[in-house]
DNA sequence: TTGACTGTCGACCGATCGGTCGGTAATCGT
DNA sequence: ACGATTACCGACCGATCGGTCGACAGTCAA
């Protein structure tokens, strides 16, 4: 037990962080693996030691976060409440997890573009696909009890579900032009939070009427 | 006056539309210039005929875009009306333009994580810059001038636009996710006028109570 | 001590990358 | 009729691409 990997950066962990980092700013094409290995301290060769080949790197930079998510997501919920708790929760939880770290929501966004393309019949992108729609279906089903419950107004799933991805994702992905739209970096705690009450606000009361609606909640 | 501009369709404009496939399929880096010129029937010598280099191309595309968009948008706001049917009008605008074309949306949303790098010194990218701005500042304006009349929520004027961009381009951009989730491609007819109607009710009335709140509008 | 296994590396591969150059054919204003 | 300009092309450039290969050091079980 001399060296558990409890403590242990293993190799292959130093490349996933490099390679997140490149991926999310310059995508799968716009980034070299002697690049990556340089960053990770490597020569390009011991990369297809951990890795088969560049795909299915990127497809375990990509699963590493989603499984981050989903293990984020799944313990949100897990705490329970009436559904509108939990779907705050689930908010918080989210922007929370975008917000930490820059390349996260870049890289969602890109896996997006991206994987139109890249085939998807390794074990690493299987394992993708899975989780990114259990990750979704956990959160179509909170919808879904939310609705049925009267707490949300019956609206298509689908296209709330996407609705939520694009107000929260989207924002955390924006980089310079988000910046420039908020005056400052999306990343600073206070444009988090911001973030975070902008979003339930828009939920909650829309956008309409700051006359003739109620106003006086507050988080 | 034989060969007016009007009609003629010309190799400029033949590279730009073959571009503007590639490069939101695949991104900047995704996309060789020997396959632009092949899809535009061209050789890829002569590419450096019409544009000096790859990433001025790719300012072109995306400053095509941006023309289309600000052109369609100011037209949308000329109309005149008050402040919540401006905003209407806007929406429906900008929705039927990224339903137009899938390209549209994907370009504009890697344009967004390109352009970070993308130095930006040339001619056509102070363009695609100072047009982007010019069409925020529109929408930006719109929305402080519904919240000054009171038809609007006093909400995060940069927030807000995020919000709608997340919306509205995300939706259009997302691919293969998007379809899943819709159960059909967000290209349809029938799929984009339900985003108008989704986007619109979640802007009126938020998320919440289907039972507590008034449900007797509709599109 | 040995043989298997793991991790790392430099040298190298064919292919493709963005971009240059010199030349040719057509079209133009004068 | 003619020089200038426009559009286009094939040949070519150095650099980099993803990926392979064989060698070498360290660790560990037998």
């Amino acid at each position: 037990m001399a060296h558990a990997q409890a403590v242990e950066v293993t190799p292959r962990d130093k490349i996933l962080e490099a390679a997140e980092h490149l991926f999310a700013r310059r995508g799968f094409a716009g980034v070299g693996l002697s690049e990556v290995a340089e960053a990770a301290g490597l020569s390009k060769s011991s990369l297809f030691h951990h890795f088969k080949s560049k795909v299915d790197l990127y497809a375990a930079v990509v699963g590493r976060i989603l499984d981050h998510i989903d293990l984020r997501m799944t313990r949100a919920l897990a705490a329970g409440g009436d559904p509108l708790t939990r779907i705050d929760r689930w908010l918080d939880t989210l922007i929370d997890f975008l917000g930490e770290n820059p390349s996260h929501a870049r890289l969602l966004l890109r896996s997006l573009f991206e994987d139109d393309e890249l085939t998807g019949t390794s074990e690493e992108e299987q394992h993708v696909d899975a989780t990114t729609k259990r990750v979704l279906a956990t959160a179509g089903d909170l919808l879904r009890e939310g609705m049925a419950a009267g707490h949300l107004r019956a609206a298509n799933i689908g296209h709330t579900l996407q609705s939520l991805i694009g107000l929260t994702v989207y924002h955390f992905a924006s980089g310079q032009l988000g910046e420039d739209l908020l005056g400052r970096s999306q990343f600073t705690s206070i444009e988090i939070k911001r973030r975070k009450q902008e979003v339930k606000a828009l939920l909650r009361h829309g956008l309409a009427g700051g006359r003739a609606h109620s106003d006086h909640e507050e988080d």
